[in-house]
DNA sequence: ATGGGTGCAAACCATTTGCATAGGA
DNA sequence: TCCTATGCAAATGGTTTGCACCCAT
């Protein structure tokens, strides 16, 4: 469930590096910054959570900067939104197809691949509706952490 | 994609207030046009949505109580909270289990029902996990309506 | 040098909350 | 009657924006 990265931070970073020339974006120390934090965490921080880690390295920085520039990434599609029932939106920088297990006790989301989902066959309703461009899974419940505790 | 209600509007109106009465919870007149209201939308409304329906038949209900009817029916599992990618969050009074396509050029959500999908066995990796309560299953992509209009 | 990126403060928007009143049980 | 639900207004919290300055290119 951990190794879904294809990658470790060093190659990440040149990529992003490359990316952000590519698509005409300055490479900052705060886009270096944010993207190397947001690489590391397994967590799927939100902005502030990202913010709060940063700003230990870098003072100077604001939670402004840190909400435009992934919002920056996000239409570059160097980062991705995930979908969560709380309000508060939430990044990674994992971009390999997987899905989200929500623990609905301490809110942790945990990511995991499913390959079988990925291929199956989409039902006839949804054929007729239109082209189908991404799917994800989203699924529900304890996680043993929990389950132990209670 | 269309009949998944299982009731028409007035025995699902019955039905919503008995489950009141169950819950312990006032049969108001706010509460029974915002529930109408939300059982008639097939648009996944949000609460703003729903309000500037009912404030036609309901001049003086105000936006708060559209707010927190809603999440008091959430609460008590008589209607169900939508996860999409926008941030307004939007409701709907379909309890019966399916899933979501959502058009990203018009943002209309459509419903499915996907029974292979809501069977099929979850990886190995989320069994390891927890226990799953739920699950949800969110296609992206272009429908019909607005492939036919590019 | 110059135009995009950043920090700051103020604005924004969806949602929540405190309080006094009103209306269902 | 009694307590819950409501309306109003103000607060909250996440996110966005206008503006002047700064710094990668």
């Amino acid at each position: 469930m951990e190794q879904l990265s294809k990658h470790d931070l060093s190659v990440m970073m040149a990529e992003f590096e490359n990316a952000c020339r590519k698509a005409d974006l300055k490479v900052t120390h705060q886009r270096l910054e944010i993207y190397r934090e947001l690489a590391r965490a397994k967590d799927h921080p939100s902005a502030e959570m990202l913010y709060n880690r940063i700003i230990k390295r870098l003072p100077t920085i604001s939670l402004d900067t840190v909400y435009r520039t992934l919002a920056t990434f996000e239409k570059h599609r160097l980062i991705t939104r995930v979908q969560t029932v709380e309000s508060q939106a939430r990044f990674e920088a994992e971009t390999v197809k997987h899905h989200h297990a929500v623990c609905t006790q301490c809110g942790t989301i945990t990511d995991f691949t499913w390959e079988s989902f990925d291929e199956a066959q989409v039902p006839e309703e949804v054929t007729g509706w239109g082209k189908v461009v991404k799917r994800n899974a989203t699924l529900e419940g304890i996680c043993n952490k929990c389950a132990r505790k209670s």
